[in-house]
DNA sequence: AAACATTTGTCCGTATGTATA
DNA sequence: ATATACATACGGACAAATGTT
């Protein structure tokens, strides 16, 4: 008989792509825990590809800081320091003012609309506590805006930040709070009265805010941190 | 007769490292052109290895943006837009006012005076017309501040953006004039201070003003731009 | 300290998929 | 439209390098 090909596969997707995607969410959600070591023949026997797709995944990976390679010794999960969230927060913050700012002399009503529903749609999951949910909210609420600042090289740096922010949501180092519902509506506003200063202002001091809410819940729920 | 390998090699390095230098070498100084279609056959016979270790170099090109693959297609060099300068300027902008207001609560007063020796070489580079030079001591001066803020995220994003910078150089897009002479010097002053505020300010009007004359260039070598 | 065992880095062959005649 | 030629994506094997007993 022969091999039945492309059983189910529901669209064409290099095996690169499927390996890169597979480990990522793997490391994102703490199934591949940091400071793993990996072993590409294991990896590959597990996604069911050849070693060259998952050295290919692990190079993009090791560029955008998940994993670490050590050339001729190995390669391992890096270690997710909770205190990362210090070093990812304020680039993340200025990019996302940047987007904000060049995002307000383009952005339409209908655009900033459909940005007033995702904060809904947001608030909601606050309110729920589903916060899984709040996040994916927060982080498509924040991808418009970057769309609409029209820039690549923006666009890629902060993808690569983004990355890591899900995965310190996934080690409980991530809330995001009612403030947050306040802030967003406050740049829409901005972006309807064409306030480029103002729109970066918020939408930076919305992403740092969240270090010392971080430090607060972090003091909450432990005697001694350090 | 055997083939005499690695007759040269002054130091142990992974073909992967040489293919990925020497193609991003390639076209940052234009040997490779915008828009040339590249070949893994042809590019490992050119510089000695095979084709995996160019297919992984060129993937990581591709993450820099310095080619572009067509998954099945084939991979070319990016084309570069001179405006380019506009979208990658202001996000390196905001980065390197960001390190640098890191860098000003923990630079060392050695630090600051090696910085000012790099400034003053930068300023004879200048003078002499070695744009070349002047380019690549503003970039040493840049990076120490930006090791000095001592965040690997910021880094990154950082270098992802400078080869671009250095591309366009050699495309001449870009020129460096003696205002950043005395802007270098207030960064320094800045520092000397302890004042994080300007030291970010001055560090990001020190990058947006290449625009500025970028266009006022464009304006006096032709007669329209589009 | 030396030989072993494991794993990485590299090579090259092949098949799948794309573009062209 | 079919067939042809070609480049890419992937697989599997070898060899160099590491660290381990």
């Amino acid at each position: 008989m022969p091999i039945p090909t492309n059983f189910s596969s529901p669209a064409r997707v290099s095996a690169k792509k499927r390996a890169f995607s597979q480990i990522q969410e793997w490391i994102i959600d703490g199934t591949l825990q940091p400071k793993e070591k990996l072993n590409d023949a294991d990896l590959a026997q597990a996604i069911g590809v050849s070693r060259t797709p998952i050295r290919e995944a692990l190079q993009l990976l090791d560029v955008q800081g998940f994993v670490e390679m050590f050339p001729g010794v190995g390669t391992q999960v890096t270690s997710v320091n909770k205190e990362d969230i210090n070093k990812i927060l304020p680039p993340l913050g200025v990019l996302q003012a940047l987007a904000a700012e060049l995002a307000t002399q383009v952005i339409s009503q209908d655009t900033i609309d459909s940005l007033r529903e995702i904060n809904t749609r947001f608030a909601e999951a606050i309110k729920k506590g589903d916060s899984y949910s709040a996040l994916k909210q927060d982080g498509q609420f924040h991808n418009i805006i970057v769309e609409n600042a029209q820039n690549q090289y923006i666009s890629n740096s902060i993808s690569n930040l983004q990355g890591h922010i899900f995965r310190l949501y996934f080690h409980q180092s991530i809330i995001l709070t009612d403030d947050s519902i306040q802030e967003h509506e406050a740049i829409l506003q901005a972006f309807e009265n064409k306030n480029k200063e103002q729109a970066a202002s918020i939408a930076r001091k919305n992403w740092i805010r969240a270090i010392d809410e971080f430090y607060a819940v972090q003091n909450k729920n432990e005697n001694k941190d350090q």
